[in-house]
DNA sequence: ATAAACCTTGACGTTGCGTCAAGGTCAAGG
DNA sequence: CCTTGACCTTGACGCAACGTCAAGGTTTAT
């Protein structure tokens, strides 16, 4: 049962190329070789392949690889979960870079289409699908159809102008949060402005006002990692900061 | 409103290599050199500079950075969404890896917990568990409820000792089945084995034992995909070679 | 004047191979 | 016996986006 390079190349799918890095780099040395210099290849090497290119499938480095299939008795478990973290790590900083262009081409149909009457529309749906789908059910659940419903017409039947207005605002909240962080405390002149400018932003898609209300959403910025993760992205720690400002905010309101 | 590459590195938070490698290839030419040959930049590249740092921190490749800040009028709204493709493709990708690596994880998981009495008996249940939401409805549709009952049964009664025999019957059922595929056929003095070693297998988890049956889950290997898949990850064909081995071997059995 | 800080070009290393290039080996066919 | 074609060998470059010396020239501060 010996097999020639190619042989074994076929038989494990991959090309001669690797077989011949992975003896160069002593990951996989050939049982012997032809007075010609050939390599040849036996069962215990087919093996090996196998197990080889079972972790290279799940991604793992030719390096750690080594490590694994060198010594029979490597903590096998704790480098698969080493794996898995590293995974991970690689999988949010996609998500990261995905939100950072969902945004700007949002930012860019933003542009695009507020010059447009009809694709305008189109997107203010878009929006509300998305909502929907994300925070449709929770929501419904925890302010009532008639609230999410109300707040979805609101945005169908705005203006181009309150539509900017919407943007606009939504901009400022963040910029002043930012501001407000960096100088004081939430129940500062800033943080207080942050508290009204965020309800001024509420006030374009929710029908009615209350503190009650206001200050549940600042909660679920922060029990909602969705939420927490859309405002610290901007700054750690900006979902709860945002939180103790609306507080702050209503707090004050009701005297 | 001049800088030499440390002072643009340091105003970008970039390295000074970084701007000799966009130099190098183009991407960032120095507005002009002093005398001794130093970098020279402008407000223009400085603007330059952070528009394809902006593009960079999409993950977008510079190749492509370079044709948008190239030119003012490319369909940026295309490329993003083309960078958006390929982010989320190899989020996909990413997503495979960690179900591997995950689905080892709880192969080792069940290995590790053998050794452990309390997690052993949980395991087994799991296994039955797992069984049943799998092929439970079928298999008391086909082999009644008894049978599978008594399988259950005894699989939750097994000792470790039962337990080791019966992993290591199904892991030497592969062995043998792939050394078999290597070599020959079915009907060879390896393949009657494979036929011989799985029903030994089958025999830790079944109160009698028949040909017929034996055939009839050998069929079942191959009519269902799931079997199939299972088989086949091995090696593709797996599941077709061990039914032809059963066959053989049953008709054997029977003279 | 001299050291510290900065600049230059050049070149190698990184990961996992793909892809020539130049040349040796082996089995089959004319 | 010679050729052809398939296979084998080692060696080396290329890929993406820089990090990291190395060797040497320039500027600035002391």
């Amino acid at each position: 049962m010996e097999y020639t390079v190619k042989q074994l190349a076929d038989l494990a799918g991959v090309s001669t190329r690797t077989l011949r890095y992975y003896d160069q780099i002593g990951l996989l040395k050939p049982a012997g070789t032809t007075e010609a210099g050939y390599r040849l290849y036996g069962a215990v090497e087919v093996d090996r392949l196998q197990q080889i290119l079972f972790y290279r499938e799940m991604g793992m480095e030719l390096e750690q690889i080594r490590e694994i299939v060198n010594s029979p008795d490597f903590d096998l478990k704790e480098a698969l979960l080493s794996h898995r973290d590293s995974l991970l790590r690689k999988r949010n900083r996609l998500d990261q870079l995905l939100e950072t262009v969902e945004r700007s081409l949002a930012g860019l149909e933003g542009r695009i289409k507020m010059s447009d009457k009809e694709k305008f529309e189109g997107f203010k749906k878009q929006l509300i699908a998305e909502n929907e789908e994300k925070y449709g059910q929770e929501a419904r659940e925890k302010y009532g159809d008639a609230a999410v419903d109300a707040s979805n017409a609101k945005l169908l039947g705005m203006s181009e102008e309150e539509w900017k207005r919407f943007s606009a605002l939504g901009e400022e909240v963040i910029r002043t949060l930012l501001e407000a962080m960096e100088q004081g405390s939430p129940e500062s002149e800033l943080g207080l402005k942050v508290g009204e400018l965020h309800r001024q932003w509420l006030g374009c898609t929710w029908s009615t006002y209350s503190p009650e209300a206001h200050v549940g959403l600042g909660e679920m910025y922060v029990a909602d990692e969705r939420f927490t993760a859309y405002y610290d992205q901007y700054r750690p720690g900006a979902a709860e900061f945002l939180r103790d400002c609306i507080k702050a905010y209503t707090a004050k309101l009701r005297g």
